[in-house]
DNA sequence: ATGGGCATGTAAGCGGTTACATGATTAT
DNA sequence: ATAATCATGTAACCGCTTACATGCCCAT
């Protein structure tokens, strides 16, 4: 769904083909925002046929034909829509953290390993979350010298505050499987659940 | 997968069946965490099939047989392999953060809208964020009184970080969007991308 | 009588990834 | 020679959600 919207949105700016769509993700948005070609061209196969956007082959000679596509105004209209929050349904009650990140999964039952098995595997994820904010401040840097769209500014600013967020949750979590408790384990192979 | 092994988390607890499991999630991990209905039964299947747990069908007078299941040796091992981060490939290049927060694709083209249609929909996101910071901060002081496990209560102190990091985001979103500039929004209809 | 709890499952669909399939041009 | 770029798509699969389907027991 919002894949398409976001195709929509790159088409409102320019008329654009599937390939230069993914271009200009990359380029606007960063590496590792771009779309899959699996996602890409059905999604426009799915939006022409809603009628939101049009085609025009255009061949060249020393090329594949390119299919140029451009917004409606029905798309247009869909597009405003959607931006202003309008198609909005409930939030869902499921939270959107604990099923997305498995490292919290396996947190839950940790307590059947030793803290010598947990701790390298606190410190890979530590040393992939400061990677993730090295990139992402390098970008934003660059963004701040290129006079970027303050708004796309800010979602690279999301992304920083997010992986320093994990990283000091690590950093705790790693403090505290260090000075642990050294008990034996206790792994319960209680009577059956009633 | 993730939702395979947790299911076998639990497993490894106590011999349980499908509603039972689930009542588990709902108590130990709190309400939300919920697992469906279309996704436990078909994985407890898989589980079988694979040789990780074995079923044993329990006759009741008042109500329909429970089929109850335990880990086997094999599932076990396979378990303790994935919780000790064996399994783990590499990383997805992909940053988790954009396409799962579809408030940060729109907010790619919040330059399309005007202040005043913006502000309404950060609000709304404020006040859903507020009301996830205070159940979780609920769900934590709970946990801390009944002494429950400091990994579990690890999980949820991540979400009360991750949604206070969202609330801060957002208000300092909505604070430039006040104060943004207000010149006519430059919706450019450019030539074709080469 | 109505709704909730206990207990099992299936079917359809959606969003996304990976891999496959093709083929010319251009730069190293 | 080889790899990268340009350019289009399809097929298979995975994880997950929603809705459907059944039926007995118990409390209000």
């Amino acid at each position: 769904m919002s894949v398409d919207y976001t195709i929509l949105g790159v088409l409102m700016e320019t008329p654009a083909h599937g390939y230069s769509i993914k271009k200009y993700m990359l380029k606007n948005f960063s590496k590792d925002f771009g779309i899959n070609d699996g996602q890409l061209y059905p999604a426009l196969s799915k939006l022409e046929g809603r009628g939101w956007i049009k085609k025009r082959v255009v061949q060249q000679r020393r090329s594949p034909a390119k299919h140029l596509y451009r917004v409606t105004p029905e798309g247009e209209a869909a597009f405003l829509s959607w931006l202003a929050g309008e198609e909005e349904g409930e939030a869902p009650n499921r939270f959107d953290f604990f099923w997305k990140f498995e490292f919290l999964q396996r947190c839950g039952f940790f307590r059947h390993l030793e803290p010598e098995t947990i701790r390298p595997q606190i410190e890979r994820k530590l040393t992939e979350a400061d990677r993730r904010v090295a990139d992402l401040e390098t970008l934003a840097e660059k963004m701040a010298g290129t006079g970027a769209d303050p708004y796309r500014r800010m979602i690279v600013d999301y992304g920083v505050r997010y992986q320093r967020m994990r990283r000091e949750w690590l950093e705790d979590l790693l403090a505290r499987t260090s000075t642990g408790e050294r008990e034996p384990r206790p792994v319960a192979a209680g009577a059956p659940v009633p």
